[in-house]
Parts: structure tokens; C-alpha cells; sequence
DNA sequence: CACATTCATAACTCGATGGTTATGAGTTAA
DNA sequence: TTAACTCATAACCATCGAGTTATGAATGTG
């Protein structure tokens, strides 16, 4: 299940979205109803929020009687986190060069 | 210069930024003419974009002459990785817990 | 000075997207 | 069975956003 980057940055870029997700990470799971309590948003927009945080693979559903139980998958976090380190190793790298560059000038 | 989050995550949704970003990540300062190339896009583009990573941190400019080069801000992926990592601190905690449980029932 | 180069901005188009209300499918309760 | 509840989907609307071309400002060059 290699969830593009691309779906995961674009799903983390609405502030709607990101509040759900984070709900989920911070409260654990939960069901529709419980979510837009709260949203500042109609039903059925956090229904197409969290239809594409699952596209995305950042929550999991689990439907049970008549109500759909969300949670956070926070592994799906994972492309995000490597994408950051990626583009921060090369600042380190470039910085360990700068050191050495003064350490050669320095002597 | 606390750029809001938001501002950060909207960024770096656009493919065309991100390739931008990482390009200059990668390949150190460019002027906009060296970073046109190849970018896929018109001039206007890609200027109208870097004046988008510039307002959210991830950028830098310098003009020199007519040519204007732009280089990459690491340092403001910080929020992004803060977010990532309280989203993840709780996934852990709750992972302890399941551990504890797990440890508990096992006695 | 006249001309070329480099970039940013203006004006515009068009598809994507986030929101709404209305409705229907599925499930529980009376 | 009828009624109520929970959620997802459909249909629609308005705005946003990424792209374009045209142009102008600033700088270098003949």
C-alpha cells in the first residue's frame, strides 16, 4: 500500500482536513456524528474530508451498526517524514562542507 | 518569522513547488531563468510559485544584476516536522499503552 | 542612446475544490 | 412495519488556484 506523496500533501493541505486528523490522533477513534460535533462544518463535508484522508491512507474506517468508526493511521505519516529528512540532509550536508571549508581555511 | 503552518503545508501541496523546493534543496541556489528550465512551466509560473515558497519561509532571494537566485530555507520545515512528530508522539504513547496492557495480561 | 535580457506583475481562462442542501441506503428501535 | 437515526452520495454553486500571454521595470551591452 505505497500511498503517493503527492495524495498525502494535498490531503494535509486543508485546514478542515487537518483538524479531523488530528482529532483522531489526539482522541483516538472516532465516529462521523462525533467528528462534525464540532467541525464548524456540515456532515456530509467531514464524509467527503474523511473520504479523502482514507484516499490518502491517514485513517482507517470500521463501520459497525449504523455508525462509521474513523481512526488515525499514522504510519501513512511516513513519506512526510522521509520527504523532510531528505530535503534536510542535503542542508546538513552542505553545512558539513561549509566546515570543512573553514577548517581548510583555517589552517 | 513564525510562518503559520498553514502557509507551510499549502506550499508544498503543489508538485510543481515541491520540485522547485527540493531542486534547490538539491542543487543549491539557481537563478529563475536556470530554474525555468526544465521546470516543465512558463517564466510567470514559475516566479508566481517561488513568490509563494518565499512568503511561506521556504526561500530566499538575492538579486544580483538583473537575475534574481533563489535558494532553499530548510530550517522552515521545522513546524512540519513538529506537526509530524506530535502525531506520531501520540501514536507511540498509545503503542506504551497497548504494551503495558499487553505486559499486564500476560502476568 | 538603442537594444537585448531577466524577471515580476497584470489580466485572463478554466478546471479543481470546498462548501451547501437534498436524498437515499442501511440499521436500529417502537 | 413504521419511524428514527447515521452516514454517504448526488447535484449544484462559488471561489480558489495554477496555468497562460502580454507587458513593463530594471539592468546590462552594442
Amino acid at each position: 500500500m505505497q500511498h503517493s506523496p503527492d495524495l498525502l500533501f494535498r490531503a494535509l493541505a486543508d485546514p478542515s482536513r487537518r483538524a479531523l486528523f488530528e482529532r483522531l490522533c489526539l482522541e483516538g477513534e472516532q465516529t462521523v456524528g462525533a467528528l462534525t460535533a464540532g467541525a464548524g462544518i456540515s456532515q456530509p463535508a467531514v464524509s467527503k474530508h474523511l473520504g479523502i484522508l482514507k484516499q490518502a491512507g491517514l485513517v482507517l474506517d470500521r463501520h459497525l451498526g449504523r455508525q462509521t468508526h474513523y481512526s488515525a493511521q499514522q504510519r501513512a505519516l511516513a513519506p512526510l517524514i522521509d520527504w523532510t529528512g531528505r530535503m534536510n540532509r542535503f542542508w546538513e550536508a552542505r553545512f558539513d562542507d561549509l566546515e570543512d571549508l573553514l577548517k581548510r581555511m583555517d589552517q
